[in-house]
DNA sequence: ATTGCAATGTTATAACATAACATATATATT
DNA sequence: AATATATATGTTATGTTATAACATTGCAAT
């Protein structure tokens, strides 16, 4: 299943069913963590930590420092709220908190729009991958960069 | 296919099969170039840049500096001779330089050794996917971290 | 020999991330 | 309510990873 943005409402409801999910685990959803998760999900393209610092003393009109933001999105990402695309050093908004571990990226160079792909048969492959090297996966980075339709029509 | 670590000879015909493409590619194998190869390829874990720049001052008896080294790690990545392991920023020697462009790897959280894996079906369906979303790759990383059969079993 | 080009040297700094410790805020316990 | 405990944040400094910019070298082609 692939999606390219967010509509206004499927935003609503990202941040929504993070607050629910965060009330029912005892999560604490502070400002910061709050303020971060809206930055990241609400920016097009995946956000770089020193972007959202920058945003986050905005917001507050009053300068924040690198742990902060560090802090709350480990605390995102911990919770698999956002995911880290480490190919870029950027952070994107899960499309679906909770309902996956791992999600796989399709990312374009040239427009820098992403695109969450959860294929299951993906998916699978690697898992079986993994098993027939009687690996255990703690975490899976797949990052597929190149360039989308619309940027490969120049 | 899998491999878990190079073997002396294996290590050997490697340096020598990339000699032999950049010959037969007019690609200046300079001697830094060839010295951050050996480096990377002889260790038995990924390498990162700023260890492999103390290993190339110890060698020559001199300061190198960090463009020096990467822009020689940029030439062997360009040239398929070595990977970049974004997840971990370290550097790995390629097991079958220009046999193909992409290489998935399952690194182990705990000895850190990693595992080229080239396996096709798995090649294939990332194809598939970049395929189903009109979407054209010039570049994946798949990085698998967990444990090792070795370090699961403590 | 001089021009052009590829590679390297050198200095400085940009970009990304965390350690360490102080302070505050919330929650639980008595 | 007072105290203890844990969780979260503020702050300073620094560690780590990577590149920009420009100077120099060495070699090859005309």
């Amino acid at each position: 299943m692939i999606m390219k943005s967010k509509s206004a409402s499927e935003l609503k409801a990202s941040i929504h069913k993070v607050e629910e999910i965060c009330k029912s685990n005892k999560l604490g959803f502070t400002d910061i963590r709050k303020q971060v998760f809206e930055i990241i999900v609400k920016n097009k393209k995946p956000i770089k930590a020193y972007e959202i610092l920058d945003k986050i003393s905005n917001i507050n009109n009053k300068p924040s420092h690198p742990p902060t933001v560090y802090r709350a999105i480990d605390f995102l990402i911990e919770n698999g709220f956002v995911h880290k695309l480490n190919s870029i050093n950027s952070f994107v908004g899960c499309f679906h908190p909770k309902a996956h571990k791992e999600c796989y990226f399709l990312i374009c160079k040239k427009c820098n729009i992403y695109q969450e792909c959860c294929d299951d048969s993906l998916k699978d492959r690697i898992s079986k991958t993994a098993i027939h090297n009687n690996f255990v996966i703690s975490n899976t980075t797949l990052e597929i960069e190149g360039h989308c339709q619309d940027c490969s029509q120049t």
